[in-house]
RNA sequence: GGGGGUGUGCCCGAGUGGCCAAAGGGAACGGGCUGUAAACCCGUCGGCUCAGCCUACGGAGGUUCGAAUCCUCCCGCCCCCA
């Protein structure tokens, strides 16, 4: 692999000619990725960073993957505009295993090093930290886009948070990374670890950065806490009725990074079966894909039932108090909810929008219920 | 340390004694339209044993027939001075 493909889809790789110099080293290569463990699961977005280190892998080189179990008790502010709350440390724990075990789907193990950063950084006296506080200046800090923003909007930002980048610098001192890679919010972070690796007499890392994915709104990048993410590990009815809701606007952008780009389908509409159809046989298969696509075309395009539904006991009791069924079984938040969705005649009993809050139980027994779109069940009991 | 601000529902943000479960916008949800979507239109959007009741406007007290609105103390945040 050349170098012209190692560098295929990036936004920045600096400095320039680096790469060139680190390749002639002749050993792996550390290439260095930084998660962290907020939240258990790995999104589309963060798989096409994995797809990137993946590449490297294929080189031949090592992938030193940082779960940061103790910077997430900071919290990145990269691309925040508030202070993000901490987690307790059982939940960053639980996290970063499932995060691991998801990114083994895309890296390869055997080349693949695992490092919580508590490791060094539990380990830094005062001193250390101060130490490292030196290597930059509060101007240097503010010179970083969200902070400068939030400064001017004279919104809080704590000395935790001006800290992060320098931990996250610190994790490359500690684990000789040679590459960091992220997406392109994190350019400042990756600089900064140059800076601090000089500092401490090591060779800076080459910075590399790729494009954020858009979320499935088409605004923001996809990320956990927008909510507007497909996670790799879920259903194939899930992922592909997902990409089918993006909207037209973001199809560019999602098949190249998503699909591997090349000729597409004019029609937009048979455009996004494509990539919905190549983004689920991806993590599911082919057999996968006609999975989901099975379902989005019965269920979401023909509005009919799911040739599967999930069979439930009915709760005992004559009439069957319906709301508290919703609450139960469909996850609706609360009966106040659920007498509404009735109201609106969002619930449908064999088809027929249901008027009554108390339902005779031999109407429900054996009835299909559907409740708004896409959540069916069918009831049994006597 | 001194002074001045500010804290509202999922988010933003009006409201300064009753007409407030609280304007408006966004998100979300139901319905319509449609090529999935977006856009657009209509409706909903604290909870409950739901024509009624309960809990709510940073927290705790108090004034009042009545408080998100007034008073006291406390907590968080912002700004200015030192």
């Amino acid at each position: 692999m050349s170098v012209a493909d190692l560098t295929r889809n990036t936004v920045d790789v600096l400095p320039k000619g680096e790469l060139e110099r680190k390749l002639e080293i002749g050993r792996p290569l550390r290439v260095k990725l930084g998660i962290d463990p907020t939240a258990p699961d790995i999104h589309l977005g963060f798989a096409y960073v994995l797809d990137r280190l993946a590449e490297f892998q294929r080189e031949g080189h090592t992938v030193v993957l940082i779960v940061g179990d103790y910077t997430a008790r900071i919290g990145d502010p990269s691309g925040r505009s508030d202070e993000r709350p901490v987690l307790p440390g059982e939940v960053l724990d639980a996290n970063a295993k499932a995060f691991a075990e998801q990114a083994f789907r895309v890296l390869d193990r055997e080349r693949t090093e695992i490092r919580f950063n508590g490791e060094w950084l539990g380990k830094l006296s005062y001193a250390e930290v101060v130490r490292l506080a030196r290597t930059i200046t509060v101007a240097r800090i503010l010179e970083r886009d969200d902070f400068a923003q939030r400064f001017a909007a004279r919104e809080p930002i704590s000395i935790s948070e001006l800290l992060y980048p320098l931990m996250q610098a610190y994790d490359s001192v500690a684990t000789e990374a040679d590459i960091e890679i992220g997406g392109t919010d994190q350019l400042y972070n990756l600089l900064a670890g140059r800076d601090v690796m000089q500092d401490y007499g090591l060779d800076p890392q080459l910075v590399m950065t790729y494009p954020l994915l858009v979320g499935v709104d088409g605004e923001d990048k996809m990320s956990k806490s927008r909510g507007n993410y497909i996670g790799i590990n879920e259903s194939p009815e899930e992922m592909f009725g997902k990409t089918m809701s993006i909207p037209d606007k973001t199809l560019p952008q999602w098949w190249e990074m998503l699909a591997g780009g090349g000729p597409h389908p004019d029609d937009p509409m048979q455009w996004k079966l494509e990539l919905a159809r190549r983004i689920v046989s991806r993590w599911h298969g082919e057999e996968g894909a006609t999975r989901g696509e099975d379902y989005f075309t019965r269920v979401v395009r023909d509005q009919r039932a799911p040739e599967e539904v999930a069979e439930v006991q009915l709760p005992p009791g004559d009439p069957v108090h319906l709301p508290a069924l919703l609450v139960e079984h469909f996850g609706v938040g609360s009966t106040s909810e659920a007498r509404r969705l009735i109201s609106q005649g969002g619930v449908k009993i064999d088809g027929e929008p249901a008027t009554e809050i108390d339902v005779q139980r031999s109407t429900l027994a054996g009835a299909l219920v559907q409740a708004g779109k896409r959540r069916f069940m069918r009831f049994s009991g006597a």
